[in-house]
DNA sequence: ACCGTTTCATTCATATGTTAATGAAATTCC
DNA sequence: GGAATTTCATTAACATATGAATGAAACGGT
């Protein structure tokens, strides 16, 4: 029925391959990688944000961000602190020097929104708006069954040992 | 201007982490991951590809998709072929067992499509698929300036010592 | 035929995605 | 109040993303 081209998760995944490539440029160029990128977005709204939140906000998997983060510690731009009072948690903040790369790399990015937002006529990016944010809204809650089917996996391709 | 959780790239991130999940539990259950899926997806509807098409139909990066390929060959469910014409060349074709899977998947992925689109309303997602191929169309030949102006790296956050 | 260039798949090194498991610290329940 | 449960970050194991580099093979021009 749906070719595999126009299929919605292609279309998807092409409409960022189109995109993101520009802001990819400018995180290089800023010795950041998008992820890290994500992280400081959010540092620089926020002043001090739980990891779990940090997680959700950036929509990067928890076990991801652990690396990130570390990186990201370990060059200066951000700083972990375990609050005594649950001392499970950690707490990121940017550090000056993260925060001083703000006024770096938004300019250009606010100009790359603008530029993509002109690419496209007023209605068709309103509706591409709608949608992505219907979407998103949709997918996020159906989950109306009690417990998954839990299908039987094959095993299929896995284990790597064709390039020996 | 824009915050981050309204910029565009985010919004296209939240539709595909609200959408690919269901997708992503068939696979699994099937014993294959996303981007083996994809390149098994494809070869189902084009007998035999050559390695660099193959990249692009399916929107994996050529040094992801050697690795991608070695397995489903190791799985026994793809196969290369070297052309004697262009030896460089590596044609990717699915064996019996790969063109087995397709009637074992297909249906319900199909179903899938389905309910995402009944997710919502025929406009919103008329509009949604306008817009994201009009971003595809737009952002892929904009290259106007002649060389990229080639911003001074500044070597930020690169190699992970903080988890020492 | 020969050299420089281009094409193409692949390798390398590093960073991230994915799913399951772990371990320490809160919380609940009896 | 202490055992069982739950929460939270992290680790582990594997697969993929990303950008640069490599090496073999085709190609262009001379």
């Amino acid at each position: 029925m749906q070719s595999f081209d126009h299929s919605l998760p292609m279309r998807l995944y092409r409409a960022l391959n189109a995109v993101m490539p520009r802001f990819r440029a400018l995180f290089t160029a800023h010795g950041l990688t998008e992820p890290q990128w994500r992280v400081l977005r959010v540092l620089w709204e926020r002043e001090e944000v739980p990891f779990r939140e940090l997680a959700a906000l950036t929509l990067l998997p928890a076990p991801s961000l652990v690396g990130v983060v570390d990186r990201l510690q370990n060059a200066g731009l951000v700083a972990r602190r375990r609050p005594p009072s649950d001392r499970r948690q950690a707490l990121v903040r940017a550090t000056p020097r993260g925060r001083a790369l703000e006024e770096d790399v938004m300019p250009a990015v606010e100009r790359i929104y603008v530029e993509l937002r002109e690419s496209l006529d007023a209605d068709t990016y309103a509706g591409l708006v709608a949608g992505l944010d219907a979407l998103a809204a949709n997918a996020t809650a159906p989950r109306t069954s009690r417990h998954a089917p839990r299908a039987t996996a094959r095993r299929a391709a896995t284990t790597n040992t064709a390039g020996e």
